[in-house]
DNA sequence: AAGTGGTCTAGACCACTTT
DNA sequence: AAGTGGTCTAGACCACTTA
């Protein structure tokens, strides 16, 4: 065995190196299929099993994607930018370039709302809201589709109590939102904390968001605040994280 | 095949939808070892690949680790909050809980520096910071461990004209850091927007972060404006996603 | 020394998609 | 009908960890 560098290394991981290579080299490239299992045990003289994990390797990065039957593909992605304040009005920031690119114009991201019920509060949701434990919540689910596809699954929890007998109950809250039917009840929130995390999803998570292998979630868990200091509404949303850029803004200080 | 429910379901998604039915009863807890390939094979009667699979599923989803020649754990998390205004003082609305529990205390997070150079500035850096096609740029790189174990990579961005000669093309930026030395240049960041992203990590992002796979990781590009909204600085970070949680804070409208 | 996970072979059958 | 990826078997050798 020569000096070779590269010798000592699975020969899966080689060919994935090899196929990454290629798409990186535009060789490939968004959409395309890359070869296949035979195409692969042909050329690299290897069993079945050992092409299957050099794709896989490439699947588990996000890069490819398997299509049952078809093939093996190089991911597209198109990404959607979240602000955490959506502000319209332009300022002298918001002229600033951004990093990566997303086309949020010309596309269709819907809003599919699934459900409104009142259910026990999950307890650290009770926490949060400064709930009884035991207490009921109101719970309403959404589901925000991008040209037919979910991107984003949303959790709002309210105190029940607080939200008995108005529009906040009902699938259709009425002009402006919650957030207006709070403030219709002297409880407008002011102010909003965002917890961000990611992780691998849990198979649940990945059939609601039809997730390709090797995407991640980012969980985002929003928490509204009333000017003095109650906590009235926690959001917890499940993001295709391929499919979204989130972006905050603050001052030094 | 009676209407068995579960019945159609691949050998190892059953396989390893039992264990995670067992690690979330408690059966296993953090750093309990898993049955291993031999213990599932016997159990299951079925071969060593459908057992490594039903293993991998596991560790795909960030559940479990599998640690060469000792056996498959399930995997402890502690997380890190990081906040996006490092405010100490408190205000009516930091005393409100958190949906995640995450213990910054008694742990040691240090800083290890790495590097400060001259190089050109990468185009999407350039476009941000305003710079001509092929300008240098300094870059600063800096690596964040906790409890010995890195958990951040940061590559900060200015414009090389700009830095110059002073401290901030220093490894060592003086007391204040960076954002000081801006000051002093007057070029004080006043405002700050953060992009968030996540993804699976690239192999050398995983090796240089020491990751578990099925780990994401979170990618948080910060740009810093002066006052008269120029952006003077682009921070590219790179985080464990399984060691942090994102903190934002903003006011409504 | 024994046990563990990591890699690899050479077969096989299936469900699915495409032509 | 042909080709594709998904699942599965029954072996094998290796490097590594633990005791």
């Amino acid at each position: 065995m020569p000096s070779d560098g590269s010798g000592r290394q699975p020969k899966y991981q080689r060919i994935a190196a090899e196929l990454k290579a290629a798409i990186r080299s535009g060789r490939y490239g968004p959409g395309d299929r890359l070869p296949g299992e035979n195409d692969l045990m042909a050329a690299h003289g290897v069993a079945r099993m050992t092409a299957r994990q050099a794709l896989g390797v490439l699947q588990a990065e996000g890069l490819a994607e398997a299509r049952k039957g078809a093939g093996v593909f190089v991911r597209e992605f198109r990404l959607i930018r979240r602000r955490g304040i959506q502000r319209l009005a332009a300022d002298v920031w918001s002229q600033g370039r951004s990093i990566w690119a997303a086309d949020t114009e010309d596309r269709e991201l819907v809003v599919d709302f699934l459900s409104a019920t009142d259910e026990p509060a999950p307890s650290a949701i009770a926490v949060v809201l400064g709930l009884a434990e035991g207490a009921r919540a109101c719970v309403r689910r959404r589901r925000f589709l991008l040209d037919g596809k979910p991107v984003l699954l949303a959790t709002s929890y309210l105190d029940a109590a607080l939200t008995a007998g108005t529009a906040i109950a009902e699938p259709d809250s009425g002009p402006g939102g919650i957030y207006a039917r709070l403030a219709d009840l002297g409880r407008e929130p002011v102010r909003f904390r965002e917890e961000v995390r990611s992780r691998m999803p849990t198979p649940e998570e990945a059939d609601r968001l039809g997730l390709v292998p090797g995407t991640p979630v980012v969980l985002v868990c929003r928490t509204a605040y009333t000017a003095d200091g109650h906590a009235v509404e926690v959001n917890e949303m499940t993001l295709d994280a391929s499919a979204y850029v989130l972006e905050y803004e603050f001052d030094a200080q």
